[in-house]
DNA sequence: CCAACATTCAAACACCCGTTTGAATCGTTT
DNA sequence: AAACGATTCAAACGGGTGTTTGAATGTTGG
């Protein structure tokens, strides 16, 4: 979570969980086989549960579409369940998943789209049914605008707090990142479409079209 | 921007640009210098041209505020220019910032926070002047999230493109995903406050009490 | 109690890292 | 042409990496 995957030795975390260094080939086979596993504990019950907090909310909705909020609430619910728990990976774990999204290490590109895959699929469906007026192209790009985020804000980058004018209150509490992040990205969600004749947004053609020339 | 600031080696940038290994401690000091020197090369100009693209559009308000939509326009369009320049580090640059947001190595959470000091000062109160019913700390926060999105989205993880359910058409061109995060961004700037009284937005109680221990 | 297996451990292995060195080469100037 | 600073280059340096090894130590079942 600090370093990234490449930048953490064996020797830092063995050192760190006071195991002698050959103990994670001999119990997980490889470095890679670690982090694989890490993720499948972790991971794996935070979205079952994601998926199982939908099944509830869908049922509860009698066949009828969900609202955006519902459908959020069943992704960042089991999340703020797994922050408040810190035998489950707390916190720190939450932050870590958020890094991982970005971390380069080609192990990490194989594990979150598998522990993903099935969460996305369900999730899509909801969204799909929620915002019927969305094409599904547009929509697919949304849910990924919306996964970027919160990955985002969870890994806490510390490099943007120091690009804060103000102190942000509640940085280190997912709660409180969480509870600003989900109203911004709900109304992302519905925001009426580019093209759909009554809103003039950027006229595409005006975009880029100042002159930059005049860097210093 | 493939592999990250760690896994890439000095070895491989020297092969894969024909020159000596030595070289580049010879004329940049370091690694850690050599990557600033990327930064400050690329990312200098580009933030200045937001800046310069930002007085002009005030110029053009007459002390009025800007939209919303403009405002995002000074921020993107440089970096559209960018893109579509080669020379000037095209849209390959644009990833390697994109990624350099959660680059976890020390020298690029100094390198960020430095150049994009002046940017964040001078679009948080552009931002202030468009949405002056939003509070300054929820403002900050969304500005957060906008970076973030922004970022995230332009690094084009990989491992993302596995989630999407359909092909995303236009991954790799910056203006398509531009095209799309604008309206996104700029609803979720807009949202209306959780609550319209102070904090305690979404009550507590509610999110996440929906009981999680169905997890399998 | 002892054989048999599972785990721990210190040491070594082969390799890659960023950086330094000192000689060879290049370009310019006197 | 000679001298001199700037650059290039191959080689080496010290150190860190993931992984393997083989002996020492636990732990369990007959």
């Amino acid at each position: 979570m600090e370093l990234g995957y490449a930048a953490t030795s064996l020797r830092m975390i063995t050192a760190k969980a006071e195991v002698n260094l050959a103990a994670v080939n001999y119990h997980f086979g490889s470095k890679d086989a670690l982090i694989r596993e890490v993720f499948e504990r972790r991971l794996g019950p935070l979205n079952s549960a994601r998926i199982a907090h939908l099944d509830e909310l869908e049922l509860g909705a009698c066949g009828g579409p969900l609202t955006i909020e519902q459908i959020m609430e069943a992704i960042v619910a089991p999340a703020l369940q797994v922050s408040r728990n810190p035998l489950g990976g707390g916190a720190v774990f939450l932050r870590l998943l958020g890094r991982a999204f970005s971390e380069p290490a080609d192990s990490m590109r194989e594990i979150l789209p598998a522990q993903y895959r099935q969460v996305v699929v369900r999730f899509k469906e909801a969204l799909v049914r929620a915002l019927p007026e969305i094409p599904d192209q547009e929509l697919t790009w949304r849910m990924h605008f919306m996964f970027g985020a919160l990955s985002y804000s969870l890994a806490g980058n510390d490099a943007l707090k120091l690009i804060a004018t103000c102190n942000l209150e509640g940085v280190d509490e997912p709660e409180a990142i969480i509870r600003r992040l989900v109203p911004f990205l709900a109304a992302g969600l519905r925001a009426p479409l580019p093209h759909a004749g009554h809103q003039h947004g950027v006229p595409p053609r005006k975009i880029g079209s100042v002159s930059g020339r005049r860097v210093a």
